[in-house]
DNA sequence: ATTTTTAATTGACCGCGGTCATTTTTGTGT
DNA sequence: ACACAAAAATGACCGCGGTCAATTAAAAAT
């Protein structure tokens, strides 16, 4: 049988439930941050036993996923109602308050990560889809007005990402910190999207 | 008092536990994988008690630092034995044994990327010393046989970096699995290296 | 209305990483 | 030899994510 044609098997409780532990858990973060997030804390709040919590989320990352996810939806929603950049500096100019909100945490970092590639084929979480979101988006960027015309506009989309990984993996790293994340990133593009050489 | 002075402090009891635990470590991941590891399990290999586990090493995660560190070194040694690499392609087949081991397993990998920038100032832990290693490996293969001239050789070989990391982060992902790492990494680095426009 | 089926909730329980006051061992000064 | 101080080892204990058999509430069948 399909999924489809059973979809009428949850009742409005779940939602209700469900609705009320998302409320808790973006509570807490605000108050406290991301990584300080307790599963107990949460359901404390929320008013549901522990268990109910992972009968809503597969475990802890899974509503992390979610939350974050919803987060970068909102920045790609800004960066999508942007002009295509003209000029690298523009470019990077525009991703950053994205990068901002990734690394607010080591820990959010972290978890983007993990979650940036689709673990199994059937579930491609939400972290996962901004990422293929933000691939489309900069790929239709330099559709519109290409630097490099040796290579697709996807394999330049896909270097955008790479070095943005990079940059922001080098924020947290004691030893490279000294140049800011814009500046980085604007080497190591202008180094992908306009080679000399 | 300067750390040099008082070097004597550490007895030998020290070694020969701190070997017992490095052992029984190894023995569990060659039996079971890095995933399977438990502290638990070591201890009662090396018959020592749980905390004395926590007195040489700081957390698990520092035992795998270590343990996956000098496997990743062993691998450098075999690349830096190696000349210089002529082609894309060369330089992608000398990186490939070190590319299999880090994606060996998931757990490996996502720990890898966790340790493969140094947290704090001081402590730079063996996987993040592996990263440096190898990007001086490559700054010098790339010194001695230039691919692009427009930018430095530090600069090409960062980007080496951030397109092995994104290669193998495909690899975890359901949806990009259709090229093999190696086809990736060749693409990648054939727009990286060797730009035509 | 009443039974039956199915979905949702519960909370005691477990696994495992990590801590810390206490005890044991080792090296040192007398 | 002995006392003493410093280092190392111990294991009971804790925090927290995650499980599952049992219970309760809601929808469907009668």
């Amino acid at each position: 049988m399909p999924k489809q044609a059973m979809a009428k098997a949850v009742q409005q409780r779940t939602l209700k439930t469900r609705a009320k532990l998302l409320d808790a858990a973006q509570a807490v973060i605000s108050e406290s941050g991301y990584e300080a997030m307790r599963v107990e804390e949460v359901v404390l709040r929320a008013g549901v036993a522990k268990g109910t919590f992972f009968s809503h989320f597969k475990d802890k990352d899974a509503l992390m996923d979610q939350l974050i996810g919803a987060e970068i939806d909102r920045h790609l929603d800004g960066i999508e109602a942007l002009d295509a950049p003209t000029s690298i500096a523009e470019m990077v100019e525009a991703m950053l308050p994205m990068i901002t909100f990734m690394t607010c945490e080591r820990y959010v970092f972290d978890l983007i990560l993990r979650h940036s590639g689709a673990a199994a084929n059937a579930d491609i979480g939400p972290i996962a889809m901004t990422f293929g979101r933000h691939a489309e988006v900069v790929t239709k960027w330099l559709w519109e007005k290409p630097f490099r015309k040796d290579i697709s506009a996807e394999l330049q989309a896909e270097g955008v990402q790479a070095f943005m990984v990079q940059a922001i993996s080098l924020m947290f790293c004691a030893l490279h910190n000294s140049v800011t994340p814009r500046e980085r990133l604007e080497t190591y593009l202008s180094a992908w999207l306009m080679p000399t050489a």
